[in-house]
DNA sequence: AGCTCACCCTGGACGC
DNA sequence: TGCGTCCAGGGTGAGC
């Protein structure tokens, strides 16, 4: 389940394909594609500038002005193999750059999709700020939580709201806050609010230090899985002692999500 | 406008 | 062993 640090590790692992050409571009199951301002022919020959990445979107920065932007849903991977290597099951677009290298685009169940775009600008305005950038503060939160009556786990997923949190950091985060996941987002109090904004950044922060959580499916593009699900105080944890007082974590559905929380240490 | 919920998809876990 | 059922969840869109 690719979320900020997941992403923002692949993005690392992929350093190696920056300053490659590509030398072809296969799609190979064209419902994945969700969005196209350019045809795949245009990015042939182009130079990988850079691998950026907003929210959960990997962004391949061609030297053509041109941009893929991949969302790897659930299951998807991101994979540098040799051009040698036979094509796996589920791989549905490969990238083929100099020196007989390929990056595969490999999604299972195909939650995950890719666009062509040029005006990155356009393609993400609608996402919230990144959570890790110093310009946001808790201010920024409160402003943005001020006008939401769901419950705050949900207000978290909201990708609108701030960019990249997903269902595990969602509940791992609003543990560290102390906050129960059920409490209304605009109501939570100033001092609340700077508690949750700064567990955000921490949670966030040591997730991506460890390289990201590997539940089954996620994997960076060397096909190294991450650490952080040994670290987590209550995501997957049902039944089993919170890591602060030692009550079983509970779990429940809000917003039509697993929540894992624990009903001592979150008022 | 914002909230809730069903839906998409497939592999793995689990029960019988 | 094998079959059926359920579950995981990010984003989208329908309906309220």
């Amino acid at each position: 389940m690719p979320e900020l640090p997941e992403v923002e590790t692949i993005k690392r692992s992929l350093g190696p394909i920056v300053g490659k050409t590509v030398t072809g571009l296969m799609v190979l199951r064209s419902d994945i594609v969700k969005r196209c301002d350019f045809g795949v022919e245009n990015a042939v020959g182009s130079e990988i500038i850079d691998v950026t990445r907003r929210g959960k979107y990997l962004v391949i920065k061609l030297s053509c002005a041109r941009h893929l932007v991949v969302h790897l849903g659930m299951t998807g991977r991101l994979l540098m193999v040799a051009s040698s290597e036979p094509i796996a099951d589920h791989t549905h677009m490969v990238i083929n750059l100099e020196g007989e290298k390929d990056v595969r685009y490999q999604d299972p169940r195909r939650f995950g999709n890719i666009s062509f775009v040029k005006d990155t600008g356009g393609f993400f305005s609608s996402l919230g700020p990144e959570p890790l950038d110093p310009s946001f503060g808790p201010e920024e939160l409160a402003r943005r939580l001020k006008r939401r009556s769901a419950s705050i786990k949900p207000v978290l997923l909201d990708q609108g709201v701030v960019a990249g949190i997903g269902n595990i950091y969602a509940d791992e985060i609003l543990f560290a806050a102390g906050l129960h996941p059920a409490r209304g987002a605009s109501e939570l109090n100033e001092y609340e609010i700077s508690r949750l904004h700064a567990a955000i950044k921490e949670v966030i922060t040591r997730a991506i230090e460890w390289r990201g959580t590997t539940f089954r499916d996620y994997r960076d593009g060397f096909n190294q899985p991450g650490q952080f699900q040994t670290h987590l105080a209550v995501y997957g944890r049902y039944g089993q002692p919170c890591p602060k007082c030692g009550q079983p974590v509970q779990k429940t559905v809000i917003g039509g999500r697993t929540t894992h929380y624990c009903a001592i240490c979150q008022e």
